[in-house]
DNA sequence: ATAATTTCTAAACCTAACTTTAGCTCAAGC
DNA sequence: GCTTGAGCTAAAGTTAGGTTTAGAAATTAT
């Protein structure tokens, strides 16, 4: 099924269990750089496989698509990542996700102090200032039951 | 500045540091009722800046907005939470919470038995079939090495 | 009374990570 | 050689949780 030269979009697709579109997306993004055939289709390097497991797993870690693509760009020549990186770049995960760990559990902890309390209010509740990942503090600041900050 | 009946949606973002336009959009997702008044302004209860309070405490905790309107509807006469009330639901926020956390932990123990191994390979790497719940496996199964189920 | 501020609605826009669609070309099998 | 199936591009659609914009009406301040 695959070219003496070159893995079609479809083959990793079957390979990896990504969609296509999921492929094409990500080389839009710039994770991949897979090169064309005389017909204009897209051919992969078998080391993409790799690549592309590399980019599922960030994702499961947390990692948006630009930071999986820097730490992919971050490696010596920009290659895939070996087994040797896998361990480095892991250990990195490992980092990652303690913190996020670590951040939930606080969540926790301010909870429990408040659990029975019923409060609800800034200067005794814990819970307000809590900053979770998962928490886009946009714009502004965020008050709990209208206890601004003294002005 | 509040009028002798109902607050004004302006005093509310005041109050709760969120912004008019989310408090608009909370109302249109069912998580707040206000009446009108003469001009057609909204006019809100008091107790509803502890609703928004708990609308923004409980999306800390990961909660989507249509879970937290089902929170809401589910409590006695559809009231605005109380203090008991507060202390029930702020269980169930535990509860969730443990949940995410053991997720996490979980993911991070079969990190360390994969850091050094650089595998990347599904029989042996666990690290594929975690299930975070921040990963929304959305559709179809995805193999990581090319290493597909035996069919 | 007039100016300034708030509020109103509806619709469009935003990010992330993709998918779907439309219309067309390329490649493979018989 | 003809018919599928696979691949191509560009643009639009999707979900969540909102924000922004535009133009009009209500309210508040002076």
């Amino acid at each position: 099924m695959s070219a003496s030269h070159g893995l079609s979009i479809g083959y990793l697709a079957e390979r990896t269990g990504l969609a296509v579109s999921a492929i094409r997306y990500y080389e839009a993004q710039g994770l991949l750089e897979p090169w064309r055939n005389a017909g204009g289709q897209r051919r992969f390097h078998r080391a993409d496989i790799r690549r592309l497991s590399f980019i599922m797993i960030a994702q499961k870690f947390g990692f948006t698509l630009p930071e999986i693509r820097d730490q992919l760009q971050s490696l010596p020549n920009k290659r895939t990542p070996t087994k040797d990186d896998w361990s480095r770049l892991s250990a990195g995960f490992r980092t990652h996700l303690d913190a996020r760990i670590a951040t939930l559990e606080k969540l926790r902890d301010d909870l429990d102090g408040c659990i029975g309390c019923g409060c609800l209010s800034l200067p005794t509740c814990a819970l307000y200032n809590a900053d979770d990942r998962a928490a886009k503090n946009g714009q502004g600041p965020r008050y709990l039951m209208g206890d601004r900050p003294e002005t």
